[in-house]
DNA sequence: GAAGATTGACTTGTATGGAAGTATGGAGCA
DNA sequence: TGCTCCATACTTCCATACAAGTCAATCTTC
């Protein structure tokens, strides 16, 4: 398969080389840098991060835990294509959990978080324009910043994990998705944690998290051959 | 430590080894069966089960991400007391996730459900009397029929995940739980998915999984060498 | 007697070799 | 030409060996 044409992934002989391979790995696949479908091996990594089979079988394990790539024993290991399906419920779960966060942080309204948060939608708008890549980073981190304000730190791990999906997506049209929307839909969240309108806050995180139930037919339809759906 | 005192937790060698082991060790601390606090290691682990060390590793490795045990490379591994932060954190993250499938429930009021819940109703309250052990498999299979009636079978993935963190506390006092409160909170949550009333519904499981939040201090104040909490 | 250095028995992380199963391509035959 | 069989090259899973770090007890020294 293609894991040549690598560019910075490296991996630092210091500290433990699963975990660091997971994460570029991870990374990699969500990105689509390896494109899904296409196999992938052990021995191959291996040789090619010049490293013992080991840690990439470990990480392997963790890929497949996450539904990002299948384990077939004695026949193969792929890249899982995207399943629509399992975006769903990935984006279903997401909104439960954030949505109970936010109406959380609507309860206490703390001004200085929500201070950070304001600071945080400038860097955004800031980056909007031009870098839709960096806008995802950013994206991330909000959501990021309103799991951990709640004392829910834990529940921030499992976000990470359904995000993965998300994300997979995401990176197919980094073109076109509305970003000064998404911003306008983080804006809406912060206005109702300053108020306090539990309510309000609620029916926008909502709102913001079912955004790419509308963009996920459309991205579907143009790159069909990333998506498992009937075929397989 | 004590591995020894086994019963019946046998491996089958013709399947995976690895995955077998992460389920059987798993039960064993969830049930305290394994003392929390004490080390473990993969060898020890390996000659006990007659296999070598690298099943041994997997087992560990997801037992670890699950935070049921702390692997300190070079130094040990230990099976980690409860952490009631965590067990509060997943019990948030779980009242989330299940509200929002209740609230789907109750919306499509689905007849065959409704059955299929009222007949588990019945057998939780002919096992309520004397084996709270087994009502725990009840409780357990009535909360997966819920994910898995709402077309998010994925989502009960991640509940049974945060529920190892709650059942470890359960497993501490499986005398003094209230079984026929606990069934009368089930029941309450059929009717309102029959009668599909979604505000009712959602309250209903919230004050359900609500419950061991009034448990939680008793039973760690009687148990205290089972927690964490200031003590390292 | 007390404090410090050292050796040895642990621990987990990584590397490598063998075993069992599967897919594939070519040879042989009808 | 088309089908069957078989050998070979893959794959993942498990076992074993080595490496590196940590901890504790013991021995030496003051």
């Amino acid at each position: 398969m293609q894991l040549r044409r690598d560019r910075a992934w490296d991996l630092d002989p210091e500290s433990p080389i699963g975990p660091q391979l997971h994460r570029i790995l991870r990374e990699r696949i969500v990105r689509n840098d390896l494109i899904s479908g296409s196999k992938i091996s052990e021995p191959e990594v291996a040789k090619y991060y010049s490293i013992s089979r080991q840690p990439v079988r470990e990480a392997f394990i963790k890929l497949s835990e996450e539904g990002l790539i299948s384990i077939r024993p004695q026949r193969s290991t792929v890249i899982k294509k995207i399943d629509s399906e399992a975006v769903l419920q990935a984006r279903f779960v997401r909104e439960a959990i954030e949505a109970d966060i936010v109406k959380l942080l609507a309860t206490r309204s703390d001004p200085v978080l929500v201070r950070e948060l304001r600071a945080q939608l400038a860097e955004q708008e800031r980056v909007a324009a031009g870098n839709p890549a960096q806008f995802i980073r950013l994206d991330e981190r909000f959501h990021r910043t309103l799991a951990e304000a709640s004392d829910n730190a834990g529940a921030w791990k499992f976000v990470e994990g359904l995000k993965s999906q998300m994300d997979r997506v995401r990176f197919l049209s980094l073109s076109f998705f509305p970003m000064p929307k998404l911003i306008a839909q983080h804006k809406a969240v912060v206005d109702c944690i300053e108020t306090g309108d539990l309510a309000q806050a609620e029916s926008a995180i909502r709102l913001h998290l079912k955004e790419i139930l509308t963009d996920l037919p459309e991205i579907q339809a143009v790159n069909p051959e990333f998506f498992s759906q009937v075929s397989e």
